[in-house]
DNA sequence: GTCTATAACTCGATAGAC
DNA sequence: GTCTATCGAGTTATAGAC
C-alpha cells in the first residue's frame, strides 16, 4: 500500500489524497472505488500493517537468534538498523500513527491497539518460552509491554535528538534490566 | 498560548490557523502582527512549553517528595494522574509534536529535543543526588534518558489501548528495575 | 473498473482601512 | 496594533463518460 508508505512517514494529515494518487500512478475515481474516503483507506491500510508483522519484523529476528531473549533484542537491533539506515529519521510508523489519529478515529486507534497488541503477543511468546529462566514473580505480559515502550521512547528520542545513542542507551539498560532478572535463577 | 493547546492535542496538521483564532478570540490580522506563520507560532510555543516544564511538571512533584528517587516516581505518577483526568486521552504534549513535525522542520525538531533534554536533565539531576545509593556502573544520564523513554512508551500505549495498565506496567517494570539497581548498594 | 474534470469547500496568509 | 474582507492555492470527494 502506498499509501501507508506516506501516512507513515509524513503523518495522515500532511498527506494529501492527491500525493499519494500521483506516487501511486492512480487516479483518483479508482481509490474512491475501492475506499470510501481517505480515513477508511487508513484503517484498511493499519489492517494490512498486522498481517506484515510478523514476516517484517519479527521473522528476520527470529530467524536470525534461537535463543527467545536474544530474539527479543534481535528484533530491537533491527530497529537501531533502521534508524541508521533512514539516516535518523525513522519512526514505528504505528507509534507515530497512534500520536496523530487516536484522538479522532476510534476505528483507527482500535486498528493501532491491534498492531501493538500483536508486536506484544509476541515478545511475550518468547518470554514465555524462557520462563524457566526468569523469576517466578515476573508477569511475562508486563515485561512484553515494557519491551515496546522500551522500543517506542527509545527511537522516538533518537530521532528527535538525531543521535542514535538515545537508542542505544535505552536498549542498554533495558538489557541491564534483563540480566538482572535472569540472574535470579540460577541456570542448572 | 491557546494555539499549543490545539496544537499537542489535535496535532499541528490537523489545526488550522481559523480554528486557533476563533478559540483564542483573535483576528486574523493580530496573530500575523506577531508571528510570520502558522509554523512559526509553533516554534514559539515549544519554546514557551520548555519555560513551563519546571513549574507544570517538576514543581508539584518534587514538592510532594524530598527522596531523589521518589522525585522521579512522583513525576511518574502524575502523568497517570493525567492521563486518568482525560479519560485516557492524554498524550505528552512534547512526544506527540516529536512524530508528528519533527521531518518537515528542523526549527520545531530543535526545540522538541531541547524540552526532552530539560525533563531529562531534571531526572538526571535527582539521580545525581543519589549518586551513593547506586552502582557506580550507573551511567546516571543513560539511566535518566530511559526514565524518559519509559514515560514517552507507556503513555502512548495507555493511551491508544485506552487503558491505565499499560502505563502502570511499564512503570511497575522501572521500579522493579531500579530496586535491583538501589539493592547492590547496600545502605549504611 | 478506470478515466478526466470539477464541484464545494477550507487552507494559510495578505491588504488596506482605522 | 487590530479590524474585516478576501485572495489564490490546495483540499477531499463526486459526476459522468468510456
Amino acid at each position: 500500500m502506498t499509501a501507508m508508505e506516506l501516512f507513515t512517514t509524513q503523518g495522515y494529515e500532511a498527506t494529501s489524497v492527491a500525493e499519494i494518487l500521483k506516487r501511486a500512478s492512480v487516479n483518483s475515481g479508482s481509490l474512491y472505488y475501492f475506499f470510501d474516503n481517505k480515513h477508511d483507506l487508513l484503517v484498511a491500510g493499519l489492517e494490512f500493517f498486522k498481517t506484515l508483522l510478523y514476516p517484517i519484523v519479527m521473522q528476520p529476528a527470529f530467524s536470525r537468534e534461537a535463543d527467545p531473549i536474544e530474539r527479543i533484542f534481535a528484533v530491537l537491533a533491527d530497529y537501531r538498523h533502521r534508524l541508521l539506515m533512514t539516516d535518523l529519521d525513522y519512526e514505528c510508523p504505528v507509534g507515530k500513527l497512534a500520536l496523530e489519529v487516536a484522538r479522532h478515529s476510534p476505528a483507527a486507534r482500535e486498528k493501532i491497539a491491534e498492531n501493538f497488541a500483536a508486536w506484544r503477543d509476541h515478545m511475550r511468546d518468547c518470554l514465555d518460552q524462557a520462563a524457566d529462566r526468569l523469576p517466578a514473580s515476573v508477569d511475562r505480559n508486563s515485561l512484553a509491554i515494557f519491551v515496546l515502550t522500551t522500543m517506542e521512547g527509545a527511537v522516538m528520542q533518537a530521532r528527535t535528538h538525531r543521535d542514535i545513542s538515545f537508542y542505544d542507551s535505552s536498549i542498554a539498560n533495558l538489557r541491564v534490566y534483563f540480566g538482572y532478572l535472569l540472574s535470579e535463577v540460577p541456570s542448572t
